[in-house]
RNA sequence: GGUCCAUUCGUCUAGUGGUUAGGACGUCAGGUUUUCAUCCUGGUAACAGGGGUUCGAUUCCCCUAUGGACUACCA
């Protein structure tokens, strides 16, 4: 094989959505098992779909990815510029090119010209469709006089440059995924390759640049699928070798139908973009959720693409070298997000509590808490196994920084019983005599207590854990009250007898 | 409407011309536990339908159905 090179190409229209992530990813993952290069180029050819903001979006998401690009705006590289906007000189001479061979023409009919057409189309059932059927009854400079052609482009009348699509042919070609296609040419249309403004449409700065890059392998979405005969009959044009071609199948909505869009995500209440994304009608983030990047990609990488194994947890690395183009698949995946959520549990639970207590020590310092990472490590240890996100840790910690201010109503009514009062008292008294504070001394107290009364256990910690926790959850009660330390404990038994009461 | 693509448990998927059709997420049940969660064990659940080809099709072919993409001077 020659030398891999491939392309993530994105239109600087919005954020990156995850689809667009994945197809970046399968890219990246492709050129890195092959010892190739990953090449990040921006697709600008449309001035009035730019967005402020978009093209710094897409490097960010990539690098918080872990996707390094090896040649790009930033990391330049020797087939640069990298922008089609700083391109724009270059497309040109290659729309002309294809006007001397025969294989383009100068169109001059207006938008609403066009849009008429379609319309009447459609009032008669059927769809306008510009080639070669119709060309002659259009105004350009296949159908004119040469002279009123040239007339016209003289006079700067606008126009726009599209591709002679050839008649009646049966063109086959091929994809990797979905294998040899064919189509005849009839039913394809002349596409615009040059638009009145002076910029060059999708379909021919792609080629240009994917030629002239020397894109080895052009790795994209299925929505591209339609255009694949009119990219292949450009090349043809040309002269050119075409690349190999992979569409990938789309990612498709966790429930109902259709393809995932951007606006799912509010919807059903997981985010579709890597990123929160500030700008105009703001969205959420996987990074800004609390996903680990690890994570995401890991669980991104596995929808449409399996390894044949039956491990599901890989690194960056371990996914480059398993990864192979083979094992895509052909139909589309549907976003699950509860498995999303089984991926960052996972790598959660990968970190070490050193780690964790770091990260949680963040959000505490947002609560005005400051704790030395000893401390924090054994609280987050305690339960980090419980959770999937380390900002849920305080939902599961909150009570080892306050006493409880109210107790669970539910919890109360079946766990604070007549005798309740008298127990912890008498738990009390055991624990005030204890000076090793530690979780196996207080276990080992209080159980040999409870058995020389002939207590029920589940009665007397579970009336504990009340007006300890406040609630029946939380880590094992010598873990907890060890960590909060003796006097607090009997604060909190003294606080609960006197709130709770004797039970009516 | 037209063109193209796809179709295995609810979801992501493995798989083979003859399998008890496997795994994971979810879900359900049981176990562990002083609680909740975790965890462990087990269960549930799929080859879209109809024709062929074949000794035998989930697997190969055709049709239908369903889903999807595209159908712009957007990418």
């Amino acid at each position: 094989m020659d030398r891999v090179r491939v392309r993530f190409a994105p239109s600087p229209t919005g954020p990156l959505h995850i689809g667009g992530v994945r197809t970046a990813l399968y890219n990246y993952l492709f050129a890195k098992k092959n010892g190739g290069t990953f090449i990040l180029r921006i697709e600008d050819t449309d001035q009035a779909r730019f967005v402020e903001g978009a093209e710094e979006y897409i490097m960010e998401s990539l690098a918080w990815c872990g996707i390094k690009i090896d040649e790009g705006i930033k990391e330049g590289g020797k087939y640069g510029p990298y922008r089609q906007s700083d391109r724009k000189d270059i497309y040109r001479q290659y729309a002309d090119l294809l006007i001397d061979r025969g294989d383009a023409y100068y169109a001059f009919d207006t938008p609403q010209e066009l849009e008429q057409l379609r319309i009447e189309a459609e009032k008669a059932g059927s769809t306008f469709i510009y080639n070669a059927a119709v060309r002659g009854m259009l105004k350009n400079s296949e159908s004119l006089p040469k002279n009123v052609s040239d007339e016209k482009l003289n006079s700067g009348e606008p126009y726009v440059i599209r591709y002679k699509m050839p008649r009646g042919e049966e063109f086959h070609f091929d994809d990797i995924i979905r294998g040899s296609i064919v189509v005849n040419t009839d039913t394809l249309d002349d596409k615009v390759l040059f638009k009145s403004d002076g910029m060059p449409t999708y379909h021919l700065a792609n080629i240009v640049d994917d030629h002239l890059m020397e894109i080895s392998h052009v790795i994209r979405g299925e929505e591209w699928l339609p255009s694949l005969p009119l990219h292949y009959m450009l090349y043809r044009s040309f002269g050119w070798q075409p690349p190999l071609f992979a569409h990938l199948p789309l990612l498709l909505k966790p429930d109902g139908k259709g393809k995932l869009s951007k606006r799912d995500g509010d919807k059903m209440g997981f985010p579709v973009f890597p990123l929160y994304w500030p700008y105009g009608e703001t969205a959420k983030g996987y990074r800004e959720e609390g996903y680990y990047p690890e994570a995401f990609i890991n669980m991104l990488a596995l929808l449409g693409w399996n390894p044949g194994t039956e491990q599901e947890i890989f690194s960056m690395q371990e996914l480059i070298d398993a990864f192979s183009i083979d094992r895509v698949g052909k139909s589309g995946s549907r976003f699950d997000p509860e498995k999303a959520k089984w991926f960052n549990h996972m790598y959660l639970q990968k970190r070490t509590n050193t780690e964790l207590a770091m990260e949680f020590r963040e959000i505490l310092r947002t609560k005005g808490l400051h704790l030395d990472m000893g401390e924090l490590g054994d609280l987050v240890g305690m339960v980090k196994e419980r959770v999937t996100f380390v900002k849920e840790i305080w939902d599961q910690t909150d009570f080892f920084f306050k006493a409880p201010e109210s107790y669970d109503p539910d919890a109360v009514k079946k766990r604070w019983k007549g005798d309740s009062p008298d127990m912890l008292k008498e738990l009390k008294a055991v624990l005030e005599k204890i000076s090793d504070f530690t979780p196996a001394s207080t276990e080992r107290s209080v159980k040999s207590w409870i058995e020389s009364k002939g207590y029920n256990t589940g009665a007397v910690m579970n009336a504990f854990r009340l007006v300890i926790v406040g609630s029946l959850r939380g880590p094992h009660m010598y873990d907890i009250i060890g960590w909060i330390g003796k006097e607090e404990t009997l604060k909190r038994i003294d606080k609960g007898i006197s709130s709770l009461g004797k039970k009516q």
